[in-house]
DNA sequence: ATATCTTATGAATTGTTATTCATATGATAA
DNA sequence: TTATCATATGAATAACAATTCATAAGATAT
């Protein structure tokens, strides 16, 4: 006999139902998920990553991951979105930067965790 | 005319420069965009969500998060894989939990973050 | 050993998403 | 206005990922 005890499979039980009474909403989770998601593919979190060094326009942000533009564009679209990144004009050009602290410091957690393994 | 200087313009090339050079590694980017997409469908999120409640069992985790037990385990995989959760068996049940305090932190701080507007 | 309970996995289908190409839009300068 | 530079967008194809179903594997009890 290994598994848990009465006692302990009250608890799990426990457990259940405070995680159904403690979670988000359907539009919550997918407002998240559409989030990650944004930054779960290599080209985008790879602008994302430039963009941390500072503000950098489309053509310069194209130049710093490497890509065709209208791809870059593509990609700055969905950040924005997603509220990842946000955007100003400057004459011709548009300037893209960071959305806030919160996505810094994700990303800052991020890579902590990835030199936690390995 | 409303641009940037050509002082600006420098400061844009260096900005692009540090991008380049603090740009992390085609692996290093592999690996962390993996682990964003790992929490980025709605029903891995949802369950990485309910075991942010604490340590539960996979029957537990199915019913926590509704759907049927062969999904859960493939989705269960996908966080494994990316070190998202662990696991460890207790008898016949596998029991899995959140990995370390990083996804717990990038849990609270994605959470803020989605406060912040709408 | 056999039965039962719990979890995991392979293969196929279905559904999503990224990238590309061509072109449109916005801004400035001549 | 027209030309040019910078960025954005629509539509299509091509690449990828999620879910399902059937079944296998791990663990314990009889």
């Amino acid at each position: 006999m290994f598994s848990d005890s009465p006692a302990d499979m009250a608890s799990h039980e426990e457990r259940v139902k405070s995680a159904l009474v403690s979670m988000p909403s359907y539009e919550e989770i997918s407002t998240l998920a559409a989030r990650f998601k944004a930054i779960s593919e290599p080209s985008r979190l790879k602008i994302l990553l430039a963009l941390s060094c500072g503000e950098l326009c489309v053509e310069h942000i194209t130049q710093a991951v490497g890509g065709n533009q209208s791809a870059v564009s593509h990609q700055l679209k969905t950040l924005k979105d997603n509220k990842i990144v946000k955007a100003r004009r400057n004459g011709k050009q548009v300037m893209y930067s960071v959305s806030d602290e919160h996505i810094m410091t994700m990303i800052s957690v991020a890579k902590e965790h990835l030199n936690c393994d390995e």
